[in-house]
DNA sequence: ATGAATGCAAACTCTTTGCACATTG
DNA sequence: CAATGTGCAAAGAGTTTGCATTCAT
């Protein structure tokens, strides 16, 4: 049975407090500030749980995981900026029938799919002129 | 001034070998079973001044570091048994355009794209009714 | 009371760095 | 010959795990 203990409360709270994606040891360091007394591996199993949940979304970026609260229902994904590290939402709903029929035209089941796009958001495009001799 | 090195260039090809995203450590894997002796950090290094100079294109994913060789003829995706680990490639055209589309849209440029599928093959679909209980 | 969850610290993985030696230009 | 690249091993950063203790049920 899965117990509800405080921490994991505090967690799966913070995460929503905050604002966009923030990393576990971020997360840790936010709650420790609270005056909460949680330990780092805590916060680790809370995440990890919640994200198998479908309470949390997750990806890595530059060696670290980095969490965010979702909603079960908004199954989105992200547009990464490479350079400043901006992250938006994008709907994503063509790909999501895509994934579906392409799992199912090759007899695949319990389909996962990942979809991210990597550029540079329109001010680091402009910012920086990459060097590019196509 | 920048040397030329053979294990500079076994990289470089090594990572033009390979199919998609490659693994810093599955790269250099690949380069000693090819009976080469090149040093772990040399790969690092290597694929670092690779990614910087625009030869090489680098995500993270799953906390570790994937390169890939930056010519984008190389470009399709995979559909993945994560039981047995088979690997089907697929095409991905529509994705191709969404994913191209939206880059547009958000005004990002130099736009890559992750997209991959994972699930139970066929026949590991069959072998093993995943125990489930929502 | 019972057993899952916590907290600490040690273990692990991936990556980077310091330094002596080899190699390139 | 001078300076840059290499290889090894040790150090770092982030994450996971083992184990005794605490706490929800």
């Amino acid at each position: 049975m899965k117990r509800n203990t405080w921490q994991r409360e505090a967690v799966r709270s913070a995460l929503g407090e905050s604002d966009g994606f923030i990393s576990a040891q971020a997360l840790h360091g936010a709650l420790r500030d609270s005056g909460t007394t949680i330990g780092l591996a805590t916060v680790y199993r809370a995440l990890t749980d919640l994200t198998d949940e479908g309470e949390a979304d997750t990806l890595t970026q530059d060696g670290e995981a980095l969490y965010r609260a979702c909603t079960p229902d908004t199954h989105h994904h992200h547009l990464i900026c490479r350079r400043c590290g901006a992250t938006e939402e994008i709907a994503a709903d063509p790909v999501e029938q895509w994934a579906r029929q392409v799992a199912a035209e090759h007899g695949y089941t319990k389909a996962e799919h990942v979809v991210d796009i990597f550029g540079l958001c329109p001010a680091c495009s402009r910012l920086s002129e990459t060097p590019d001799t196509p």
